[in-house]
DNA sequence: TTGTAGGCGTTATCAA
DNA sequence: TTGATAACGCCTACAA
């Protein structure tokens, strides 16, 4: 029974109105409007009249339990906060929409009930994408038990799914010989993995792998400026490193906020450097030495590995890898010889 | 006709299989897992234990089909780049899905045909929460015409839908007025209002009645980092204002970068303020003066009115406006008496 | 307490 | 070139 206080969108006038009203079947309304199969020039336009005339948008609901497909994307992440993934789903819903479908979004940070609110999601959708953190282990691989199409952004390759990352270790030794080059020899890891496998955690095997026993970790409660600050703070009061590598560029701004509080000027009194190239890291003062990584090509990507799988144009797994570059601006210290952007 | 190519997510076990397993009619199965009616404990049990081993998941196509709603909302904006509509997006997320609806969202900029987008979108869904700029307004016009459950946000009331908005006018005159304070006599706007009636047309009346013809108004293509950039060089290497007041805190980040770039101090050559209070505007150097606004708030109210639309418990419009504060910071000048954020 | 059957709005097959 | 009609997967009034 249909509830009439909540008719469904616009959707009023059916299939059947316009077919009675132009005096053809509903398969004829059909064919005409989508063009799949033979339709006399002269029904056809008294089809479009009457669609015209009642203002008829087939039902989404209708096509989509026809044709069994819902033409619809979803994307699961932690919390939009931040600008990372808000640039990735920005680079996602262009290309979904290019290709005909919708994207519909769930964050799951702070909820109860994850895994059904996912289940959910991925039963309202052709396909789904999920961030790293945002999805249990176990969830992950049931969903690829049951058969959804799953794109996962930003870890470890894993079986029956397409996984894709930008480079990290490279990158962090890069980063880590460059601040070798500097001179500094005690560092800290603002920022330290908070689960194996994710970009944070090869960021820190990449550093580390360079600096050795010169680099210490240390952990925030989570990836934020908030946090960020609170761990610096406690840092730089208790033992102060020449350099903080920080997991990303919003733990990097919460440390440089603790060292201006503690009246430390950075880089001069310590170095700071940051992950992504967000926004704001070209904008903090001293800006933000930071690996940009292309995440709206990210999202891009994402989008159309989905619709392969999808289409089922590509049925085997692949794993893809986006390349990074280092970006050295001031917050690591005076370096005449590089290009500051 | 089912393509088997495109299974929609994980479902593919029906409500039949789940009924011969147990032995009972689909109604029985339907009831059982609705608590829709009267079943016998026992009839239960084998209902659940064949949903438990056929992993069974009713489909939400066959759900929404039957129950004439989408158990979905969208959202359309003009971009997803940059703070602001992130963070109205994420209020409004939380409270959609608190309310046990999905989020499908639409993204305007840059495409064609964006009409046909909506409209599509308008289908898929209960009802629309549509940012000021990303709808033409007979557009608006005509989604109302429809039937369309609507709120709009950031412009002013329009008749037949929510609109919901942050506080303007007062607070620009309070910042005007501060600004005035400083002893600053020459103004200009930067970014000046591109649509009439959207916040910053509001922004711009407000400070222009406290200021007079001591303002000036100065375009930018886009509120971008960019586009404030550009213009801000510009205006300063014609004629440089001792004051610029921003339509937003991106437009003022563009400012800043002008001014170093030109080797003028801020606020020492020229103070410069923003809109509201995006991370970067305080980590920026100087730290932004600006204006804050509840972005997750307006997005959270957003999701609560439209639901009263849809639901039904509510169908005369409202237009409500949220208040804002002034964050006086560095970047307007030494102001002792004030406190910093 | 349970089952039958009609309806939700399309698409597409097959016969005319 | 067109029209009946059977899916698609579920919900629920009504009868049993």
């Amino acid at each position: 029974m249909k509830a009439l206080t909540q008719r469904s969108g616009s959707m009023d006038v059916t299939i059947y109105e316009v077919a009675k009203r132009a005096g053809v079947s509903i398969a004829t309304v059909s064919r005409a409007l989508r063009g799949t199969g033979p339709v006399a020039a002269k029904t056809r336009e008294k089809v479009l009249k009457a669609v015209e005339e009642l203002n008829f948008t087939p039902s989404r609901l209708g096509v989509s339990l026809a044709e069994g497909r819902h033409a619809a994307n979803g994307v699961v992440f932690p919390d939009l906060a931040g600008p990372y993934y808000t640039e990735v789903l920005l680079g996602y819903e262009e290309v979904a929409s290019e290709l005909g479908r919708s994207v519909v979004i769930l964050s799951t940070k702070g909820r109860t009930r994850v895994n059904d609110l996912i289940k959910d999601l991925a039963g309202r959708v052709d396909g789904l994408l999920v961030f790293g953190h945002a999805a249990p282990d176990p969830l992950i691989a049931e969903l690829v038990r049951l058969g959804v199409r799953l794109v996962v952004i930003s870890r470890d390759p894993l079986p029956g799914a397409d996984t894709l990352r930008s480079e990290n270790t490279a990158s962090a030794r890069a980063l880590a010989e460059h601040l070798a080059g500097h001179g500094y020899e005690r560092f800290a890891f603002l920022g330290a993995p908070l689960t194996s496998g994710d970009d944070v955690d090869e960021r820190w095997r990449g550093v580390r792998s360079v600096l050795g026993g010169a680099i210490e970790a240390v952990a925030t409660r989570e990836y934020t400026v908030e946090c960020g600050f609170d761990a610096a703070r406690a840092l730089l009061k208790d033992r102060r490193p020449e350099a903080i590598v920080c997991s990303d560029d919003e733990v990097a701004l919460g440390a440089l906020l603790a060292a201006e509080e503690l009246g430390l000027d950075v880089p001069g009194d310590v170095a700071v450097t940051g992950w992504d190239d967000i926004m704001a890291a070209r904008h903090a003062r001293p800006a933000l030495t930071t690996v940009r990584q292309p995440m709206r090509e990210l999202g891009a990507r994402a989008a159309r590995a989905l619709d392969e799988l999808i289409t089922g144009v590509r049925d085997t797994p692949r794993h893809l890898i986006l390349t990074t570059e280092l970006v050295v601006r001031a917050s690591c210290g005076p370096h005449p010889q590089e290009v500051r952007t």
